[in-house]
RNA sequence: GCGCCCAUAGCUCAGUUGGAUAGAGCGUCGGACUACGAAUCCGAAGGCCGCAGGUUCGAAUCCUGCUGGGCGCGCCA
C-alpha cells in the first residue's frame, strides 16, 4: 500500500515540477519524505511531510507547497479518496475503500505466506542465540534469549533470509573442568566416601546422574586415579549428558538449532584457534606480557587489550570467540547475529574489535541483547539462590505454564527491557492474561467459520462485489490492519524485534472483539443478507489467517477452538 | 572512577527509527449476555514523557550536562 502511494507521490511531484510550481529539487525530497501511518485514523490512512521538507529548497512556505503538490495529484487509477493539508503542511491521504477490499485478496492468495516478503532477496545469515555452557539444564534467563533469538530466526526467514540457528557450546574451558570434577566428586561419594563439595562445585541432581552413569559402565577404575586418567572422560561424558538436558529443554519451547559448534572440535582440536592466534602474532595484534598473551583491542576502541592466552597456556574465552567468528564469516554469511544475554555487553567492543582486524566488515556482526528475566508468581518475586540450588529451571516453568504462554511471555517486552515474568498471570484462564486473549480471538474467528460451514454456506473467497457492500468502519479498519502485516513484519525483523508482532496481536484481537460485540446484535457476520455474509466471513477468513501466520512467526499455536473444561485441567 | 542499557498513567510497558491532541494492558469505578464463544465488550478517572539546556518548521525520540536505577570493567565464561 505504502509502494502505491510513494509512486502516486513521485508522479504528483515529477508534474509539478515540470508545470513549474515547484523547483526542481533532484528527486531528492521523494526519497527523504516519510510515508507513514498516521496514529489517529481521523488523519487518514497514510501522511507524508514531503511538503515540510520541501519547504526551505522551493523558498514557500510548507502549507503553499502541500497546496501545489495536492492541486497536483497524479492518480490515474482513482486510489485516493481524498487529500487534505494538516497542521504544518502534513499530506494526509485516505485511501478508497475499494484499495482495501481488493488488497485482501493478497491474503486469500497467499495464505498461509501472508505477511512474508522477500526483502532479504536469499541473503544467508547466521543467528546465533542460547549458547549457554553445557553445565547444567536451562534456566530460566536462558528461556528468554532462546525464544528471542528463534522469533528473530523465523522473522529473518518470513523476510527472505536464508537463516541458520546456531549454538555455539562451549565445551573447552574451565566451568566445564569444574563440572567434570563435580561429577568425580559424586562418584567417589558412590563409593561410600564422605567428601566435601567444594563451593564452586555444580550441585544439581544430573551429576549424580552421570557420575552413575560412569560408575554402571567403568566401575571403581577411576576411584583413585589421578586427574588426568579421568579428566577427559569425565568431561565428555558430563558434557554429552547437560546437552541431551539442554535438547529436551529446547525441545519443550519447540525450538531446534541447525549448527551445533562446539570450542573443543571445531576450535581447538581442530588447531584453527592456533592458526588465528599465529596470524595474529605475525601482523603483531598481539604481546605477551606477565607469560600470558594479550590482543589489542584498544586499536579499535576497547578500553583495554584483553588477554587471550593465560599464563598457564590456556586461551581464554576470547580467544575462542575470535576463532569462532572468523569460522562463522568463512562459511559465508552475509550477516551474522549474536543473542547475547545483557551481562556480557561489555564484550561487544572486544569482538567487534577482532572481527575488525580479520578484515570483516564490523557492521556485518550484529547483537541484540536480551536483559534480565523477574520470575513473580502473583505478583511476588520468586527467591532464587545458585548456592542454594534454588534456582528455578526452564523445564518447570514450561511445564507449569504450556510452551504457548511461555513463548509468548518471553517475547511481550522489548529484549533490552528487563521481564517480569509472573507465573501466575501465564497460566490464568482469563483476559488478564495476554495470550489466552489473543488464542481466544483467533478460537473465536474459527467458531464463527465453522458456524458458517456448518449452515451449508460456500467457503469464503474474495468477492470484490461483496465487499463493496460493507459499509462499517470497523470492517474497513480491519481489512486495513490485516494489511498492515506485511509491513509490519518487514519492520520488526529489520529492528530484530520480535515484540512488536505481540503488540499488533493484541491491537487487532481488540479490534477484532470491539467489532464483534458492538454489532453482535444488528449487524452479524452470519446476518440476513447473504452479499454481507459472504464479505464478512471472508473478512474473518482473512484476520484469522493473518493471526495465524503471526502466532506462527512467535511460535505460538493458534487453536482452532479453546474448550474451557480441557483448559482447565491441563492448568 | 570509566563504559553500556534504562527512566513515559497507581503498576507493567508500547510509541511505526524526528511528526500532528503521547497510547495499550492490568488495577480502580460504572455499565452490557434467552451467546455467529461474556475466556468478551463499552464508558470514566488517571501524564511536567526523571531534571536543565541545545539542535529545527517540529523532540518522549537526536546532542550536552545533571539526578536516580540495572549491568559490566578477571590470566571467569
Amino acid at each position: 500500500m505504502k509502494a502505491l502511494l510513494a509512486r502516486i507521490l513521485e508522479a504528483t511531484l515529477a508534474r509539478a515540477e515540470r508545470e513549474g510550481a515547484l523547483p526542481a529539487w533532484g528527486g531528492r525530497p521523494a526519497a527523504l519524505a516519510t510515508i507513514d501511518v498516521p496514529r489517529s485514523e481521523a488523519h487518514g490512512d497514510f501522511a507524508t511531510n514531503l511538503a515540510l521538507l520541501y519547504a526551505k529548497p522551493a523558498g514557500l512556505p510548507p502549507r503553499e507547497v502541500a497546496v501545489r503538490l495536492k492541486d497536483r495529484l497524479v492518480d490515474p487509477e482513482g486510489a485516493i479518496a481524498s487529500v487534505e493539508i494538516a497542521g504544518p503542511g502534513f499530506l494526509n491521504f485516505r485511501l478508497a475503500p475499494e484499495v482495501w477490499w481488493r488488497g485482501l485478496a493478497e491474503v486469500a492468495a497467499r495464505g498461509a505466506a501472508f505477511g512474508r516478503t522477500d526483502l532479504g532477496g536469499g541473503a544467508r545469515v547466521d543467528v546465533e542465540f542460547v549458547s549457554a555452557n553445557p553445565t547444567g539444564p536451562m534456566h530460566v534467563g536462558h528461556g528468554r534469549g532462546a525464544v528471542t533469538g528463534d522469533a528473530i530466526a523465523a522473522l529473518l526467514s518470513a523476510t527472505g533470509h536464508e537463516v541458520t540457528r546456531e549454538y555455539y557450546v562451549n565445551d573447552a574451558g574451565a566451568q566445564v573442568k569444574i563440572l567434570a570434577r563435580s561429577v568425580h566428586l559424586r562418584y567417589r561419594e558412590l563409593f561410600g566416601e564422605a567428601v566435601v563439595f567444594p563451593e564452586e562445585s555444580y550441585p544439581g541432581a544430573y551429576v549424580a546422574d552421570v557420575a552413575k552413569r560412569l560408575r554402571d559402565a567403568h566401575g571403581d577404575r577411576f576411584l583413585g586415579a589421578p586427574e588426568e586418567a579421568w579428566l577427559p572422560l569425565f568431561s565428555e561424558t558430563a558434557v554429552e549428558h547437560v546437552l541431551s538436558l539442554i535438547r529436551e529443554d529446547l525441545d519443550g519451547l519447540g525450538i531446534r538449532f541447525d549448527v551445533w559448534t562446539s570450542e573443543r572440535k571445531a576450535l581447538r582440536d581442530s588447531g584453527e584457534l592456533a592458526e588465528v592466534l599465529g596470524d595474529f602474532r605475525r601482523r603483531g595484534l598481539v604481546y605477551d606480557q606477565d607469560g600470558a598473551v594479550f590482543y589489542r583491542s584498544t586499536r579499535h576502541g576497547d578500553d583495554k587489550d584483553r588477554p587471550v592466552v593465560k599464563s598457564s597456556g590456556e586461551p581464554t574465552y576470547l580467544a575462542g570467540d575470535i576463532a569462532y567468528h572468523r569460522d562463522k564469516f568463512r562459511r559465508g554469511f552475509a550477516w551474522c547475529l549474536d543473542v547475547w544475554g545483557a551481562d556480557h555487553h561489555g564484550d561487544i567492543p572486544r569482538v567487534k574489535a577482532a572481527v575488525a582486524d580479520l578484515g570483516i566488515d564490523p557492521a556485518r556482526l550484529r547483537f541484540t541483547l536480551v536483559q534480565m528475566v523477574n520470575l513473580l508468581r502473583d505478583g511476588k518475586p520468586v527467591k532464587m539462590s545458585k548456592r542454594a540450588g534454588t534456582v528455578v529451571s526452564l523445564r518447570e516453568i514450561v511445564s507449569e505454564v504450556g510452551r504457548d504462554a511461555t513463548r509468548f511471555f518471553f517475547l511481550l517486552r522489548r529484549g533490552d527491557a528487563q521481564l517480569d515474568f509472573d507465573v501466575g498471570l501465564a497460566k490464568r484462564q482469563s483476559d488478564e492474561n495476554p495470550v489466552f486473549y489473543v488464542q481466544y480471538g483467533h478460537a473465536r474467528l474459527c467458531s464463527i467459520l465453522r458456524r458458517a460451514r456448518e449452515a451449508g454456506l460456500p467457503p469464503p473467497a474474495h468477492d470484490l462485489a461483496a465487499l463493496r457492500a460493507l459499509d462499517l468502519p470497523e470492517e474497513l479498519s480491519l481489512a486495513r490492519r490485516v494489511l498492515a502485516l506485511p509491513e509490519l513484519v518487514a519492520g520488526a525483523a529489520t529492528a530484530l524485534e520480535p515484540h512488536r508482532l505481540v503488540f499488533w496481536l493484541q491491537e487487532t484481537v481488540a479490534a477484532f472483539h470491539g467489532y464483534y460485540t458492538k454489532h453482535r446484535t444488528t449487524e452479524k457476520v452470519i446476518g440476513p443478507d447473504p452479499v454481507k455474509t459472504r464479505a464478512r466471513l471472508f473478512l474473518c477468513d482473512c484476520l484469522r489467517q493473518a493471526v495465524a501466520n503471526t502466532l506462527g512467526l512467535l511460535g505460538v499455536a493458534a487453536p482452532e477452538r479453546m474448550d474451557r473444561a480441557a483448559a482447565e485441567e491441563v492448568g
